[in-house]
RNA sequence: GGGCGAGUGGCGGAAUCGGAAGACGCGUUAGCUUUAGGAGCUAAUGCUCGAAAGAGCGUGAGGGUUCGAGUCCCUCCUCGCCCACCA
């Protein structure tokens, strides 16, 4: 290597190189995408964050690696689209409003600017000509124009519905947003309210959303929005009500081959036949609960702990297979949002029935025998398959028949038949906050509801507003908005005052990166055909379902709409794990970031982001503890003293040109499977060999650690790429190859054992023949002594790798 | 209660296929270097016995399959995540 190579006696000073670099990033335009090269593109999205004021650690945790990773398929030869931007409306910069008396919008900005030197900071390749913020109505309006074709496909609709509200954010919240009774922001417990809100149709998705047979993501992933779709199927089926003619109760069960044993029915507090049918003698008991039900906390009220409560109702249905009238009750373990809010009670075979007709004294009849024979009394529910007992016609019949065959009888009598029931419910998108996309529809006396005309969109967040702690929404409050006239007939009217969910801001951040200023579409679709799908995205495992649920329904809507050529966002997801400080999520909400600024200034961003990836394999997440972090640092510090060394002129060593094709196939395979900590290991042990090697062998280890490592440490990579007379940016190599026939040895430690057991270990040469190794190994003096004149019964050679000598002894 | 995942030195963690358990790093110990502190370098470091050579034990517990099990099977315990009265 030529040049002027510095003394050894220079010492790794990142704070110097990490500001030269970024400086000459900046100037050269080094991280800017374009969208046509000789290169293959490929989009790598990672999630973007929520400006909440500050980079912290576990910002570093999920960005540095998949920097590390776009860096590295950038080397392999794509041309990589790494964009980001801010999730930028939201409630905290609301609350913060109420607390610090600053604008939203201003706070939100001044997060935005801190945050994006921060990750200027990090080293992380972004190309900011492209960055995306929600909060502008540049992005926005094209929420509300999604919005207003969704109305007109359908897919959005106004309804009366039990939401979930949470008392202390003053705001209803998506299903999906309610975690364990409690509000996914605040963790206040959330109670149940009927109001008139604005959903997407994501149920008519559930079963496309079901299939991921085109997109690579995580079975984890996958699991999870399974269950959380949570397809049954099964039965609906209605029972007449005794004495009002004409009124039925619809109910869904998975198990209508138990019809015959459906001896009561129950009603959810909410549901709107409740009031009809109740018994004039029963009316008062039954609001009363009613009432109760209603002001209960989630959590309580669907505690599987506490013991079932219920009201009777006084009325009757006719069980049409028994012919028997029974009883209909009113209880909260049933859930008006699922299936029809109603159920056919069989105690014989449900548990939550057994318990409550054990309490209420109500009858218990089984019909499903597992035996086949008819018993007088059960201690418990039997829930699983029999034969069918008590049945009327379908006695003897096996009940996984019965299924089918009860729901075709209730087809042919014309009161149900078979049906499929979804645990996902529609997603509620209204939000009583200020700060977020006003949803364009404006309530006209004589016209009713009036969407906004595509021509007069965006309807723009007004920006004065009274921000006060008293709780509601502050734009109902802001007359100046909140008045306007009938787009249809001009006449005064009123806007919706609710905004939307974030969470729609996010659905669809990932087409408005290919150019964020496009100002006639929320794509530039002619770009876009050059990226999308997504290649690769990465992000949190919390997302699994909110955030990664939400994009794929959107795409489907857009693709159905016309907007979109493609049935996935993303075609292959990974995932990283949580980042627990103080045994919770490092979140700023939560009170417990780590700021990385201290340990940036000690050890450099290089040092930080290497350590982030040591720590352990990334897709599992792992404790915050910079305990260790010195480790990282004197790695990098002894590739500095190897990188700026004088060359050492002599001649190659065969071990260690082992070594370094060995590290460069283990550091790809193992960035290929986002294995950063075990490739940072490898590269360690390469360093380490390089201390003592002399000649060519030493120079070209040393040329190859700095083309690996650059993905993973960018500012100290570049300044050694320089400093040995490297062209052009580091970033810009091609990756290194790596050459088989180099990277194989030609000895291998044979391991001798006697009985399973270590006795032994000779080296011997690479493809040693099996009776070759067995001599070496009977020949063995410790081996023979293990032996002790036992009888030898076999020999098991494992080429390459074993020999195990077994004897009679070990029977 | 259901689903998924995990339990390995003092600590974080390695270990394609069933074939050398503990890579790499932290920490600790000793030595070198330094006026000192720090940093750096060298070596040792799973546990027990032993001066050593060596021997025994060892991947949550117990059983099994196998020449051979951290890895496969069964039972159980603990922890994490997701869902949780979903009919």
């Amino acid at each position: 290597m030529t040049s002027d190579v510095k003394k050894k006696t220079e010492r790794y000073s990142p704070e110097a190189i990490e500001a030269k670099w970024q400086r000459r990033w900046a100037a050269s335009g080094l991280h800017q995408t374009p969208d046509v090269s000789d290169k293959p593109n490929f989009y790598f999205l990672t999630m973007f964050p929520y400006p909440s004021g500050e980079v912290h650690v576990g910002h570093w945790y999920a960005y540095a690696p998949a920097d590390t990773a776009a860096r590295f398929m950038r080397m392999r030869g794509h041309n990589v689209l790494f964009p980001m931007g801010f999730d930028a409306f939201g409630l905290p910069a609301e609350n913060a409003a109420i607390r610090r008396k600053m604008h939203p919008a201003v706070w939100t900005e001044k997060n935005m600017a801190h945050m994006r030197e921060q990750f200027n900071t990090m080293g992380v390749a972004i190309d900011w000509r492209r960055e995306v913020v929600t909060c502008y109505p540049e992005y926005y309006r094209w929420n509300q124009w999604m919005f207003l074709k969704f109305l007109e496909d359908g897919l959005a609709y106004r309804a009366m519905a039990p939401v979930n509200w949470c008392p202390k954010d003053q705001t209803v919240l998506a299903n999906e947003q309610v975690i364990a009774g409690r509000c996914e922001r605040c963790e206040t417990p959330v109670i149940k309210r009927d109001l008139e809100q604005w959903f997407l149709r994501i149920t008519k998705y559930a079963d496309e959303l079901l299939r991921f047979d085109d997109i690579d993501w995580p079975e984890r992933v996958r699991i999870m929005q399974t269950n959380w779709i949570g397809r049954s199927e099964g039965a609906e089926i209605a029972f007449a009500v005794d004495g009002h003619a004409g009124e039925t109760i619809r109910f869904f069960t998975t198990r209508p081959d138990t019809i015959y044993g459906a001896t009561f029915m129950v009603l959810a507090p909410e549901h709107p036949l409740v009031a009809k049918v109740t018994a004039s003698t029963r009316r008062s008991e039954v609001e009363a609960y009613v009432a109760r039900a209603r002001l209960m906390e989630e959590i309580e009220r669907t505690s599987t702990e506490r013991a079932k409560t219920g009201v009777d109702t006084g009325a009757f249905a006719l069980n049409a297979f028994t012919g028997d009238k029974v009883p209909i009750w009113v209880a909260d373990y049933v859930l008006a949002t699922y299936g029809t809010g109603a159920i056919m009670a069989v105690p014989a075979h449900d548990e939550r029935d057994f318990d409550f007709a054990k309490r209420y004294k109500l009858p218990i009849r089984e019909v499903i025998s597992p035996d086949g024979r008819e018993h007088a009394a059960l201690d418990a529910a039997y829930l699983g398959e029999g034969v069918m007992v008590r049945s009327g016609r379908f006695s003897g019949m096996r009940s996984e028949e019965g299924k089918r065959a009860v729901a075709e009888e209730a087809e042919r009598r014309g009161i149900g038949g078979p049906s499929v029931t979804y645990r996902l419910r529609d997603w509620l998108i209204s939000r009583q906050r200020y700060w977020g996309t006003p949803i364009p529809i404006v309530y006209c006396d004589s016209c009713g509801i009036v969407p906004v005309p595509e021509s007069d969109l965006p309807v723009v967040l007004p920006r004065d507003a009274p921000f006060t702690a008293e709780g509601g929404n502050p734009l109902a409050r802001v007359e100046s908005f909140v008045r306007t006239t009938c787009p249809r007939c001009g006449q005064p009217a009123r806007r919706e005052t609710d905004t939307m969910d974030t969470f729609v801001d996010s659905a669809w951040y990932m087409y408005r990166y290919v150019d964020p200023k496009i100002e006639t579409s929320f794509m530039n679709k002619e770009v876009g055909r050059r990226w999308l799908p997504v290649s690769q995205y990465t992000g949190g495992i919390e997302h699994a379902i909110l955030h990664l649920l939400y994009m794929r329904f959107v795409c489907k809507a857009l693709r159905d709409l016309g907007e979109l050529w493609f049935d996935e966002p993303a075609l292959r997801l990974q995932n990283q794990g949580i980042i627990v400080f103080g045994g919770k999520k490092m979140s700023k909400s939560r009170g417990n970031v780590e700021t990385p600024d201290v340990y940036v200034g000690q050890y450099g961003a290089d040092t930080l982001r290497l350590f982030m990836m040591f720590m352990g394999p990334w897709t599992e997440g792992s404790d915050w503890d910079a305990a260790g972090i010195e480790g990282s640092h004197r790695f990098l510090s002894r590739l500095w003293t190897l990188g700026v060394d004088e060359p050492s002129p002599g001649p190659r060593d065969r071990e260690i040109d082992r070594a370094i094709h060995r590290t460069i196939r283990k550091v790809t395979d193992d960035l290929e499977g986002y294995r950063f900590n075990t490739a940072i290991a490898a590269m360690m042990e390469l360093t380490n060999a390089l201390q003592h090697a002399r000649g060519q062998s030493r120079d070209d280890g040393i040329d190859a650690l700095v083309l690996l490592v650059s993905p993973f440490a960018p500012y100290i990579a570049e300044e050694l790429w320089e400093r040995r007379g490297g062209k052009d940016s580091v970033h810009r190599q091609a990756w290194p190859s790596f050459d088989a026939a180099l990277a194989a040895a030609d000895e291998v430690t044979l391991v001798i054992q006697v009985d399973g057991r270590l006795r032994d270990r000779v080296t011997a040469r690479v493809g040693l023949s099996e009776p070759a190794a067995k001599e070496i190994a009977l020949s063995s003096e410790k081996a023979r002594k293990a032996i002790d004149g036992q009888e030898i019964e076999r020999v098991v050679v494992v080429p390459d790798r074993l020999v195990n000598i077994v004897t009679r002894r070990r029977s």
